[in-house]
DNA sequence: GATGGTTGGATAGTGACACTCACCGAGGGG
DNA sequence: CCCCTCGGTGAGTGTCACTATCCAACCATC
C-alpha cells in the first residue's frame, strides 16, 4: 500500500498521514527506494486506532504517542503494560492539597472505596489518574454547593463495578496480550463515550416516562 | 461585590472575567456609576458553573452560552428546558450516511433500542445526540473490527437505566424547575467524568482481583 | 487636590494544538 | 526524455480560551 492508498482505505489525508509520521504515531513505511514506501494492514489499523483515540477521545498528540508506545513496549508484562496504557490515556492536573474542599473530597472518597472494600484502589490512591479524576470532579460539585455526601456515590460504584466486570469478561474473550491492552484501551476512548452516551438515552428515556409529554410545575 | 472580589471568591482572574462579561456568559452586574458595577451570591455561582462546564467538560464557550440561555430561558416549560439544555451539550458532527458502519450500526443500535423497550429513545432518534453519539462511537469501533454486535450492549444498558433511576431520584429531591435544570446540566458536565472514573476504578480493581499482581501471559 | 486603586470597555497578542500547504529532489512509466 | 507521482520537510493556518495592555472615568484616602 502506498501512503495515497492508505489515505483513501483511511479517509484520513495524506498530509494528516504525513503529520502522524513525523510525530512518531505511525511508524514508517518499508522504504522501497529514495521515494517509494509500502504500508501494510497494521499502518491501516493503527492509523485508524490513532483517529479513534484524537478525534473521538480527544486525546492530545503528545499522549497518543505515550499510549501507543505502552501498547508496542513487549518488555513490559501484560497487566503492567495495560495498567501504564490506561494510565497515560487521561491528562488529570494535580488536585491542588491546599483547597478545603479538594481535602474533604478526598477523605470522602476514601471513605467510600473502604465501604466498597476496593482495597487495590486504596492501595493505589495516590498514583491512580482515576482517583485523581474522580476528586477533583466531586470537588467542583461540591463547590457549587451539591454532593454533600459521597454517600451517594455507593449505589453508583456497585453499577460500576457490574460494568468493569463485563468490560473484563469481553476482555478475556482476546486471546492475545497486545490485543487486549488494545480492547482494552479503545473501551476507555470508544466504549466510554458511547456508555455515556446511551447512560443520556436512558435519562430521557426515564424522565419522559415520570414526568410525560406534557409538563406541571 | 466588585468584580477584583468576585475574582477573588472564584478563583478567576479579573481578565477571564471580563472576558467571559463580554462573551455574554456571564450577566452584567448592577451599575452603580460609570465606572463601577455590584456583583452578588447569584454571579459567584453562574461563574462556577461556567468554569465547572470550560474547564472540566471541556464546553466550548459558545456551547456554554447556549446551555445557559437555556437554563434562564423562563418561556419554556422544565422538561423542555431540561431537554433543550441538555442537548445543547455536546457538539456531535453528523453521522455520514453514505458510510456503510455507519448505516449498519444504526440498524443494530435501533434494535437495541426496540430490544430494551426504550421506546421514546426509539421516537426521538433522528434528533436526540444522545442517539447519535451512540451510532458514531460504535461506528468507529466496528471500523476497527470490534464489536460485531450490539448485542453486548444489552446488559449494559440495563445497568445505565439503573443509573438513570438514581439521577431521577436525586434530581427530584431538588424542588425548582430552574434549579432541577442545573442539576441536571451539571449531572452530565460533572458526574459523568466522576461515573468515569469510578468505572476505570473499578477495572483495575476487578482486575488486579481477576489477574494478581504477578503477571502471567 | 494629588494619588493610587478600581471600573467597564476595547484591541491586540499568546500559546497550545491539530493539522495543512507549498515546495523539493528522487524515481519511474510512457 | 518528460512529466507525474512519490515521500519528506519547514513554515503557515485556523481555532480556541484566554491574557496583556491601554484608556478615561470615578472614588476613597492622604
Amino acid at each position: 500500500m502506498r501512503l495515497a492508498e492508505l489515505s483513501r482505505n483511511s479517509g484520513v489525508s495524506t498530509a494528516t498521514i504525513k503529520f502522524y509520521l513525523r510525530e512518531g504515531l505511525l511508524p514508517p513505511g518499508r522504504q522501497i527506494n529514495a521515494s517509494n514506501a509500502e504500508y501494510d494492514e497494521e499502518h491501516l489499523r493503527r492509523l485508524r486506532l490513532i483517529r479513534a483515540m484524537i478525534q473521538v477521545g480527544r486525546i492530545p498528540v503528545a499522549t497518543v504517542r505515550q499510549v501507543l508506545g505502552h501498547i508496542d513496549d513487549d518488555s513490559l508484562s501484560g497487566s503492567i503494560r495495560l495498567g501504564a496504557a490506561m494510565w497515560a490515556l487521561p491528562q488529570v492536573p494535580e488536585p491542588d492539597e491546599e483547597d478545603k474542599h479538594i481535602r474533604s473530597v478526598r477523605e470522602d472518597v476514601d471513605a467510600l472505596l473502604e465501604q466498597l472494600g476496593w482495597t487495590n484502589a486504596l492501595a493505589l490512591r495516590t498514583i491512580s489518574p482515576s482517583y485523581r479524576s474522580l476528586v477533583l470532579a466531586l470537588a467542583s460539585f461540591r463547590r457549587l454547593g451539591y454532593g454533600e455526601s459521597a454517600e451517594l456515590l455507593v449505589p453508583y460504584a456497585k453499577l460500576m463495578q457490574q460494568m468493569a466486570n463485563l468490560d473484563l469478561d469481553f476482555m478475556e474473550t482476546h486471546p492475545s496480550k497486545a490485543e487486549q491492552v488494545e480492547v482494552a484501551v479503545l473501551g476507555a476512548v470508544l466504549l466510554e463515550p458511547a456508555l455515556t452516551a446511551l447512560h443520556r438515552l436512558a435519562q430521557e428515556e426515564e424522565s419522559t416516562r415520570r414526568l410525560g409529554w406534557t409538563d406541571e410545575s
